[in-house]
DNA sequence: TATTGTTATACTCTATAACTATA
DNA sequence: TATAGTTATAGAGTATAACAATA
């Protein structure tokens, strides 16, 4: 913890390769494949759920190389596009939007108003509710954000047709709708 | 940390509530909706990681719901699939079929081998490998969280055709494929 | 009493680096 | 030297419970 802290205020000395996590893991040998054969996977590939884990888990994967450096992960952008489109919004209604209990989503804020994206301050007619919104910079950042999440999101949908990508939607749209 | 240990231990005593985390958030309100009007998404809804990311979660919340008592993720299930589909198989192997680095394997099979649904053991020809199969009481287990699996699939595409859910595999497995 | 935001705490999932024991 | 498994550590993401300020 005190060296977590510690690495924390010593960033910035001349950006040193920052050294994000991996997002795949290493080859766990040095073909990456498992040396005899293949592994069976039993029902999983005819699992929905499972598709669509995994697909789940390559697409964040993309997202965060497309970041790349701006250091942005998917639950942060939803949240600077929501401030964005609603400002002076709430935190509780932020987090209703984004199904995050509102603990949840006070270090978040930290991080995006530490980085000077976001501020928040008490409204004059309720002074437990903070509005919130976006800073100049915070809107120059997203307007960086959205053309990468544009060029992501081409690659996601780089071999289906126009049609298929909206029956995907649509689709995923039906899947458990009592839960939305 | 102690505390977390002691727990672990204490298991099994009479049942008592287990107290499981909640997965959805409480409503913040009494009513679950925010105060003035409704929040608006900007662009998400149109984003294709985003929908991923929504469905993703509703169906993992379906998923330890329809476990339940039996306290199983998605990743641990689909590790004791993968075992029974391959006895012997090596951790390295299992690693590379769940895409997970071999260290994040540790912990998890401890978990399974703790529960006593999962043996690992040395095998003879090279002793660094450890092989591993489920125990009786694993593929006891393991026909249980079939079943619930079984019904909780038919949920998830409760709105679906059998077309329609076909197409659906279809279109996520066609979405980059160059990471699969 | 009820709500808003916060803090303290904890748990899951995942990774990297360095270690041990084997090969 | 290289590989298999492990340990130590870290960080993201998420929750619950309890609290202070305010209504």
């Amino acid at each position: 913890m005190a060296a977590s802290a510690a690495n924390k205020m010593a960033v910035h000395a001349a950006k040193p390769a920052v050294r994000r996590p991996r997002l795949l893991p290493k080859p766990a040998t040095a073909s990456g494949a498992p040396a005899n054969g293949t592994v069976q996977l039993g029902l999983l590939p005819n699992l929905l759920g499972y598709q669509l884990r995994l697909t789940q888990r390559l697409v964040f994967d993309d997202f965060a190389e497309a970041m790349d450096e701006l250091d942005m992960s998917p639950g942060l952008f939803g949240m600077l596009i929501v401030i964005e489109a609603n400002p002076g919004l709430k935190q509780t209604e932020l987090a209703y939007a984004a199904r995050l209990d509102r603990s949840t989503l006070v270090p978040a804020l930290d991080k995006l108003e530490a980085r000077g994206l976001v501020t928040r301050r008490a409204v004059l007619e309720d002074r437990r509710v903070n509005g919130m919104w976006l800073t100049p910079e915070g809107s120059a950042l997203l307007k960086k954000l959205k053309q990468r999440v544009a060029r992501h999101e081409q690659r996601l949908a780089r071999n289906l047709t126009p049609v298929e990508r909206v029956t995907l939607m649509t689709l995923l749209e039906r899947i458990l709708p009592e839960r939305r």
